[in-house]
DNA sequence: ACCTAATCCTGCATGC
DNA sequence: TGCATGCAGGATTAGG
């Protein structure tokens, strides 16, 4: 699933490749999850030129020389994907891009939970504000004092759970949680509150330095994720806990177990990550 | 404040 | 072989 160093691997991509490309004409294959309407939409994004492209937490904003912005977010199996000019679209392929210069951008998504929003600046602004993002963690500006002071709000939650929310921190999902908590020693269903304070700060680091290497890696390609040149995310070969249930933990050699938390599958390994 | 379950959807694994 | 069932999950929402 796309996450933080996902969506930044695919923003930089597209930020080398698409910016000041002009948009020839768009295809609307499937529109349930496009806003405004099909027609509202190609009307708007038509003939506009692609400005820049950011990411805010996993939520891409792509800008356009209208000054307006469309906004994607990939959820599970959504993709951004450069593919050479004119190359016919596939079965999952919901909207494409047809663009000036050597490619056109498809979005697939087979599981149909990702959108596109298309909204003025004044709008897309707003927009980005109503997500009530946490900091953005390789920001400088994210430092350990502002982490564990947003955490201290909810001394009972579990940390797992929490770390998802997107609150504190955004753009971590199912893996880099996982991998953050087993780097950090920290069993997932630890309560906030009875974290020491020199675990929540290798939580901290651990959480800035694993985000670092997997864009380094161009992201993990565990699930169904691939870069937007079709590449494999190579942190997927440096996983220590997600999907590595049945393996044994790289630290003490126990077994990785996996249990649902929260609703969601959790891997940790059960002798390093003591409650 | 905190938790659980349901929702959106399709591919894939399982079981008979 | 093929058909039915159920599981996976990011984010939101409803209800306890």
């Amino acid at each position: 699933m796309p996450e933080l160093p996902e969506v930044e691997t695919i923003r930089r991509q597209l930020q080398r490749n698409i910016v000041n490309k002009k948009i020839n004409d768009v295809v609307v294959r499937w529109g349930k999850r496009l806003e405004p309407s099909r027609s509202k939409f190609i009307e708007n994004v038509k003939g506009r030129t692609v400005k820049s492209i950011e990411r805010r937490g996993k939520l891409l904003r792509i800008n356009l020389s209208s000054g307006w912005s469309i906004f994607v977010h990939l959820k599970m199996t959504g993709k951004l994907i450069l593919k050479r000019t004119g190359t016919e679209p596939t079965k999952h392929t919901h909207v494409v891009f047809k663009l000036n210069g050597k490619y056109d951008v498809h979005w697939e998504d087979f599981r149909k939970f990702g959108f596109l929003k298309l909204l003025s600046k004044e709008d897309a602004d707003k927009y980005v504000e109503s997500w009530n993002f946490g900091p953005e963690p390789l920001d400088p500006s994210f430092t350990f004092s502002k982490f564990k002071m947003c955490l201290n709000a909810y001394p009972n939650a579990k940390i797992k759970p929490k770390l998802l929310e997107q609150k504190c921190i955004a753009g971590i999902g199912n893996i880099y949680a996982v991998e953050s908590l087993w780097s950090a020693k920290i069993h997932p269903l630890t309560q906030i509150k009875d974290i020491p304070e020199d675990k929540l700060k290798k939580l901290f680091q651990a959480i800035k330095r694993i985000l670092k290497t997997a864009i380094a890696d161009g992201g993990t390609s565990a699930d169904n994720y691939f870069d937007a040149h079709g590449g494999e995310g190579k942190y997927v070969y440096k996983l220590k806990a997600y999907k590595q249930e049945g393996k044994p933990c790289a630290n003490c050699k126990t077994k990785i177990i996996k249990e649902k938390i929260g609703g969601r599958g959790t891997a940790y390994c059960p002798k390093c990550q003591k409650l």
